[in-house]
DNA sequence: GTGTTATGGCACACAGTATGCCATAATTCA
DNA sequence: TGAATTATGGCATACTGTGTGCCATAACAC
């Protein structure tokens, strides 16, 4: 059961198809969209019959991807932060990044590549869901809101930094670093902050 | 003894001053050449005799601002990492970024909503100079390119935060946050990596 | 005061975006 | 298969913003 167009399905492929090639080869804000048509071989007219800008299209192009890497990766719940023994979850959190970001790290060095604002919005959504998820752990003297912004931007550093270079570590080891830098220190903080939580530090 | 024509000077501070003013209003790509002139009440062929394109000017509005940072923020050596006693130390430096970012939050806040590639080139010379200092302590395991990447984001992401939600703490409370979530977690890996070093922990 | 130089305002070329129009080709569905 | 529908291509056009040439004028330095 087809329900769009072939011609809406084959345009709308070759543009994105076209987005991320020239993404690889030259600075996001550099493409313009009679490139992407001339790439993708579809008419410069016909673009704006499906998108109404360049940012439209790469919301288009990441949009399945980020909706899968939030399905896999559950924001840290206050469980996961409080119980002592959480190592191995933050862990694999990390893992499951660094691995989701491998097998897409085409699509990833788009958005990476693509302007701050969008990198923003999608980052503040993250956070979003962070601090949600965070918001019943009320510690006096920390701020729940920065734990949230510095974890999800201190990830996203590593990946950027990861991608950058070629992804020169296996996610295992990725994941690794991350735990010791980002997760092990933020659930630190908090249990020295609050007292009444189990230390076994 | 003045040696540059008192027009020159004018004109060039009325420029740095529009573009300032017109980035606390607006994002940076949104803001215009013509815009620019007209705040500065200079002629649009003017803006040319002085600088090749927007980014020429910003890059003159915050290269003595990010020259005093640096002569500022001496970037961390081994010894500091290393040696167990040094919590002042990192924490002073911490201190001192959030206290000379609040001195001079309105051309913070012009860094940040610039584009993503000049951030990227000011944050690529403080890595490098990270790096050089951090390249004497070779840990097997241990990557000082990742360690310094991470710092400086980390860093990055903490100011960033602060200028968005105005400012509610001290430096001197962000200095704390910075030295629990950034320095300290980062020394405490070099000292687990490297059993030759004194631990202390 | 005089020679020098920065500025302002004009015109212009150019690149890229975005839309209207219409013939044509591809597709869907009966 | 054939007819109605719809997406597309190509053309012209308006618009915005950049970047430059030219020249009279005003501000400056000495």
């Amino acid at each position: 059961m087809e329900q769009v167009d072939r011609r809406v399905r084959r345009t709308r492929k070759s543009l994105e198809d076209a987005l991320i090639a020239l993404t690889l080869e030259k600075e996001y804000d550099e493409i313009t969209i009679q490139e992407i048509t001339e790439r993708a071989d579809v008419g410069y007219r016909t673009f704006f019959r499906h998108y109404s800008d360049k940012d439209d299209l790469l919301k288009d192009v990441l949009n399945s991807t980020m909706m899968e890497l939030r399905d896999l990766m559950s924001p840290p719940t206050p469980e996961m932060l409080v119980d002592p023994d959480f190592k191995a979850a933050d862990f694999m959190e990390g893992v499951v990044l660094f691995q989701h970001v491998k097998e897409h790290c085409d699509l990833y060095r788009v958005l990476l590549r693509s302007e701050r604002t969008l990198v923003e919005s999608v980052m503040a959504f993250i956070i979003d869901e962070m601090e949600e998820n965070l918001g019943s752990l009320l510690i006096e003297g920390l701020s729940m809101e920065i734990l949230a912004n510095h974890m999800a931007w201190s990830m996203l550093a590593l990946v950027r930094w990861w991608l950058d270079s070629e992804m020169p570590y296996s996610p295992e080891i990725m994941g690794e670093y991350s735990f010791r830098l980002v997760f092990k220190p933020a659930r630190e903080m908090i249990f020295q902050m609050n007292p009444e939580l189990p230390t076994n530090q």
